[in-house]
RNA sequence: UCCGGCGUAGCUCAAUCGGCAGAGCGCCUGGCUGUUAACCAGGUGGUUGCAGGUUCGAGUCCUGCCGCCGGAGCCA
């Protein structure tokens, strides 16, 4: 019967089959051990030459790293293998057996030869534990939306109108029709979904056309954005936190074993539950500037400013009521203040910076045209997303998540480009 | 785009003041019934990123170019 590494523990005792590859084989003479992986899991197999056909003692001579093989053993708990279970190999085949070394053999390879390599590199362990982190945040995020009744909105890719700002968007050629862009924001999309649908959501990949080069950047990201009517600014900033307490607390359930095999401090990830603390803008700017930093009221963080604001909390910090001039047109401003705005960045701690834009959107017809020209849009460009506000506007708010970031800092990475399986970088779309 | 750093064997890196091009790993051969980056013995490996310059002599110094890495700005 064909098993599955992470199902081997309940099969003690049984004769299985696994299929799968060799990452590294020990020879002793008499008797080989195989670290043996199947895509789920990584397990030793043990081939002692009694225990096996005389061919299949020959073939395990022959194996090289990654050779694709399928075992016939039995199932057994033994205390001296790491796993407490090891496989007793009755018949090795091999399946493929390369005919060159395989690249990617001692944990001491620069970036530059792995990002060149990333389709193997991601059959490493390090990188398979960073994968099955993200399978779960995404599942996670999906769950969520879902058991709360929200809709999942595939927005497109192809734009037309242009999202927030001109200026770092990809340019396409869509045939006769002109130029369109690669979509950098789903938002405005989501907008008409909501006042179609009420609670929408979507999960997919976004473009940045900005010369980016640090470890919080990529050029495609996997972007989660919701968008909800009638939520105003605080029915918003409760729903992140909770989206975010829920994605920590889903992976700390179903993956805890990947983050310590990570080297995650667990301890860290256990504090992330609501409430968030927050702070304004303008109490932020008071912090930087007794704190030693040059900033004056009206500027935007850097990534100095937001990794000391995040270090001063224990849990992700939620940073309310930017200036309107340092943000996007359609926020809703303060009825306390029009100065500012009616919106949140999350920051995550430990330097991960911003995981979450969010903020009320406008939903007065007069003002958004009035924001538009003050902004130097094309009114015509909105045409559409101003008829949201000539039928059946109301108040509604949203976000977007930064899945690769979120990933990052759950997994405690030292760079986002691990937490995607192919990463586009500046200067990089290979493999 | 700007600032800084790096480029030597398949990989990761050494090479003192400018003076013989080195090591570990990988790979090949042999040995070993409990290995965990296995180990032991032997073998294999070079257009020092590219082009030019200085010098008796350049991996090392100078100029230009290319590539990569890190950071800034912008953002999630």
């Amino acid at each position: 019967m064909w098993i599955y590494v992470r199902d081997l523990k309940n099969h003690v005792g049984e004769h299985v089959e696994l299929r799968g590859w060799v990452r590294n084989v020990r020879s002793s003479g008499k008797i080989h051990f195989i670290d043996f992986r199947d895509g789920t899991g990584f397990i030793q197999v043990v081939v002692e030459k009694n225990n096996v056909d005389e061919e299949s003692f020959a073939n395990c001579k022959k194996l090289k790293m990654e050779s694709s093989v399928i075992i016939h053993g039995v199932v057994k708990e033994d205390k001296r293998s790491p796993w407490g279970v090891e496989v007793l190999a009755e018949r090795v085949t091999p399946v493929q057996i390369p005919q060159e070394p395989y690249p990617i053999n001692k944990p001491d390879h620069g970036i530059e030869y792995l990002m060149e390599r990333r389709h193997l590199w991601l059959r490493s362990k390090r990188q398979f534990h960073i994968m099955m982190v993200r399978n779960e945040v995404l599942k996670a995020i999906r769950n969520f939306y879902w058991e709360r009744g929200f809709v999942q909105i595939d927005t497109p890719i192809f734009t037309g109108a242009i999202g927030e700002t001109a200026g770092n968007l990809f340019e396409l050629d869509y045939f006769d029709y002109g130029k369109v862009y690669l979509a950098q924001t789903g938002q405005l999309y989501l907008e008409a979904a909501c006042l179609a649908y009420g609670k929408v959501f979507n999960l997919g990949p976004t473009f940045r056309a900005e010369k980016s080069k640090t470890r919080r950047h990529l050029i495609e990201f996997w972007m989660n954005e919701a968008e909800v009517a009638y939520y105003e600014h605080e029915d918003n900033v409760r729903l992140q936190e909770e989206l975010v307490s829920y994605i920590v607390r889903w992976v700390l359930e179903k993956a805890s074993d990947h983050l310590i095999a990570l080297g995650r401090d667990l301890k860290k990830l256990e504090k992330v539950e609501p409430p968030f603390p927050r702070i304004t803008y303008t109490e932020a700017v008071k912090l930087l500037q007794n704190n030693g930093f040059d900033i004056k009221w009206g500027d935007d963080f850097g990534g100095d400013e937001e990794t000391f604001i995040a270090s001063q909390f224990e849990k992700p910090v939620f940073v309310t009521h930017y200036p309107r001039k340092a943000k996007a047109f359609y926020m809703q401003p303060d009825p306390n203040n029009p100065e500012v705005v009616l919106c949140d960045d999350l920051l995550a701690p430990e330097g991960y910076g911003e995981i979450i834009g969010a903020s009320q959107r406008i939903h007065d017809y007069d003002l958004l045209v009035e924001r538009l020209k003050e902004f130097n849009l094309p009114i015509e460009a909105y045409d559409w997303y101003l008829d949201l506000r000539r039928w059946g506007s109301v108040p509604h708010s949203g976000f977007g998540l930064g899945v690769e970031r979120t990933i990052a800092w759950i997994c405690g990475l030292e760079h986002i480009r691990e937490a995607i399986p192919f990463p586009r970088t500046l200067y990089r779309v290979y493999p």
